[in-house]
DNA sequence: CTAGTTAGTTATTGATCACTAACTAGGTAC
DNA sequence: GTACCTAGTTAGTGATCAATAACTAACTAG
């Protein structure tokens, strides 16, 4: 059967198809052949709307770093307290995680960095751009007297990051077994309670595990 | 040219090898003829001493495994503090890191689980023994009235392990341009500054930023 | 010295891919 | 309604790999 649709129609299905599918099997397993039959289409019928397959992932990256960039203006913009902007960072990623599994697979595929060292910059870059978020955040809410004056917000931030990003490998490895975005508040919630600050008379106990 | 070896110093050669490489250009990229070229064997000589790649990557997750564990032994093995203990388990965790950049490599390989279940499973049960070390020097600490008593142990210990592997992903994509361990060390001292009890006379400011 | 074993070789095969060439049918402008 | 454009098709190519087949040279036991 034939189906024809508009090219930009078929862009957009291909380039999800991609993210999904890669989250499934892996970037580099990934074949034009099983994108292609995933959309409906034959494998050469790809090649009508991507050059060539790494086109499509260049394509892929960009849209990622589009939707992410989207997600963050999106939480760093409402206005509030500079911990609740945050918490409303770090719960972005994990729903942006949940929803889209390829991203931490892209993220740590080695194979596709290697391949392309463009798309490897790209994510560095992206990461940066959401490590100085969060350590923004931080910072204010250290000048606000909340957290306490004498946390790096770089190394806090990093602190942040890499809780995101061990949570998603486990998640991963685990089979997508938990909610990501509960798990990721309990142990935000710890590693905001390790950057406050103590005033003399908070001795804030509960009974031992 | 053709040197003889024994079976079982061919098949160390080879794991080595692949280990190594696989740090280089990616797990899944990594051919047996570049394994072998490396070695100095032609590409059917890997067969001889490995059925089937698969067969390689299963030992050399064997490899990673024991190589681990015995780090864990010794790291685990001195007397002293709970918390010298936490620190001389990452430290350790690190070093392995640095000196086999392939292990987050292959931990992070998408690819590679979802071809072999089995590889997975070894990895995510290598993870959750870590896991269950670094939980236990918490909890340690925690009778011990160094950390505070609200700490849950096996939250503290993701918070510690996504250090390390936030730590080892930015250290991968950054092309290894910084010392794993001393970073390492300064961010796990500010982890642990929040896990520590903090009494009610203490208050331990720095100049902010 | 000889027979058997084994770590190596060269040559090849079959599978899997990305990508191309040549053709075809659906949509649209006039 | 005809000419043109373009989103599709089928068929096929060349590259890359893991793995095999058949053979060979080095070592080793008797």
């Amino acid at each position: 059967m034939r189906i024809r649709k508009s090219a930009e129609a078929r862009r957009l299905e291909i380039l999800q198809a991609t993210l999904r599918l890669a989250g499934e099997v892996g970037p580099d397993r990934l074949t034009t052949e099983t994108v292609a039959r995933d959309v409906g289409l034959t494998q050469p019928a790809v090649f009508r709307h991507f050059a060539t397959k790494q086109d499509l992932w260049d394509s892929v990256a960009d849209y990622i770093g589009k939707t992410m960039e989207a997600g963050w203006a999106e939480a760093t913009g409402r206005r509030g307290a500079a911990e609740h902007r945050l918490r409303s960072l770090v719960a972005t990623q994990l729903r942006l995680i949940q929803s889209t599994p390829a991203i931490p697979a892209i993220l740590f595929s080695r194979e596709l960095h290697s391949r392309n060292a463009a798309l490897r910059k790209a994510l560095f870059g992206l990461m940066r751009r959401f490590h100085g978020l969060v350590a923004r955040a931080i910072a204010e809410a250290r000048d606000a007297t909340v957290f306490r004056d004498d946390l790096d917000p770089d190394d806090g931030a990093f602190l942040v990051i890499g809780l995101i990003q061990g949570l998603a490998l486990r998640w991963s490895l685990s089979g997508r077994a938990f909610g990501l975005v509960e798990e990721g508040r309990r142990l935000l919630d710890l590693q905001i309670r390790g950057f406050t600050r103590v005033t003399a008379t908070r001795t804030q106990n509960r009974r031992p595990g």
